[in-house]
DNA sequence: CACATTAGTGAACAAGTGTACACATCGCTT
DNA sequence: AAGCGATGTGTACACTTGTTCACTAATGTG
């Protein structure tokens, strides 16, 4: 797995890998791929599987690291695009999936956005944020937040790790976009139910 | 290259597509593909040029249907929707081509959805809308709207062709989405300057 | 200790791959 | 009608690919 998410860091697309390539990056010979997975769509899902835990990891920072914050929204975009640069590899491979080849592959990462997306909701609850929204709008928003997100992903992904300049630019403006999103959301129902 | 998009078209992802693949698809012998195409890069290059096309058709009808209206947003995620099934495989394409393996196909979609962006821009502003936006903010929030279209596009793409029901809730979330978005917009500067 | 499980090896095979080269056709312009 | 450029063909070569099978080395459990 780790040899797959190399590859795909050296700029691959997980689609186009193989098994002889995968094993060859694993200093291993080609048969033994086959004591861990049956084919690369299986590697694939396990992928995925450890993706979540990713995930899981960065909410949890950033719950420890924003909740008392007033700048809610600038502070969790700068978890977000520490933890795109630290595993890099894991998330361009999640933005490869989401329109990749495996179908199975494509809904199990849909599923973790989906659940970040809940998440998300329940901590805005919590936080006693957005309470003039119903559950299904506030699922809404989350859901168009994290999708918003996602997006940015590709932006960061396709720039060099050190150019600041442009990392910077990408941060400032998803964090332009979420507060538009939460700010339409704020008057959401009010004017328009 | 309507066999490369016939194959994306079947599930395949286009980096994974061989020289010989194609070749057969198109019922043309491997060589001729050099007479075409230096490499599978080029032949993509070349999609993403077509793929500008296909979306100015698409603008010229969402400006000619939808001017009139007064149910913008809707009416135009329709049009979008409706093109997103006419030609599903360009569309795939320019899916799976934002994180594909190709640095130079990937600018090149990044930059049609620049220009589409900066289109609707001019839309708006030639309707009178948005018009306590400065042009840079605009431009934002254009943006956004695109790439929340975009987005809205893998989950499109990922549902069957006659999955009428899925389609329309599609649609229809989509819809929200970008109400959402013009709803912070309109609210943009008036109280967050 | 013995034994079963797990992970890795090496050789082999049929099939598929990208690319090169010389040759054949077709349609167009002079 | 002649010639030319663009397109397609057939053959060939050196690799790479996925998968199989029987074999070996390490691991931890009774």
């Amino acid at each position: 797995m780790n040899a797959a998410l190399a590859l795909v860091g050296k700029g691959r697309h997980f689609a186009s890998l193989g098994i002889r390539e995968v094993t060859r990056q694993a200093g291993v010979v080609p048969t033994s791929f086959y004591r861990h997975f049956r084919n690369m769509d299986d590697l694939g899902l396990q992928l995925v599987d450890e993706l979540g835990l990713v995930l899981r990891r960065m909410m949890r920072e950033a719950r420890a690291n924003v909740l008392q914050s007033d700048k809610l929204i600038e502070e969790s975009v700068g978890i977000f695009v520490a933890h795109a640069q630290a595993n890099r590899s894991f998330f361009l491979f999640m933005a490869q999936g989401l329109a990749g080849e495996s179908r199975a592959v494509q809904e199990g990462i849909r599923s973790e956005m989906r659940f970040f997306a809940s998440e998300l909701a329940n901590d805005l609850r919590r936080l006693r944020l957005m309470e003039h929204l119903s559950d299904a709008d506030l699922d809404l928003t989350c859901d168009l937040v994290v999708r918003t997100v996602a997006f940015s992903l590709t932006d960061l992904l396709s720039v060099s790790t050190d150019d600041d300049y442009q990392i910077g630019q990408i941060r400032k403006r998803t964090t332009r976009f979420l507060q538009m999103i939460f700010l339409g959301a704020g008057h959401w129902q009010s004017d328009s139910a």
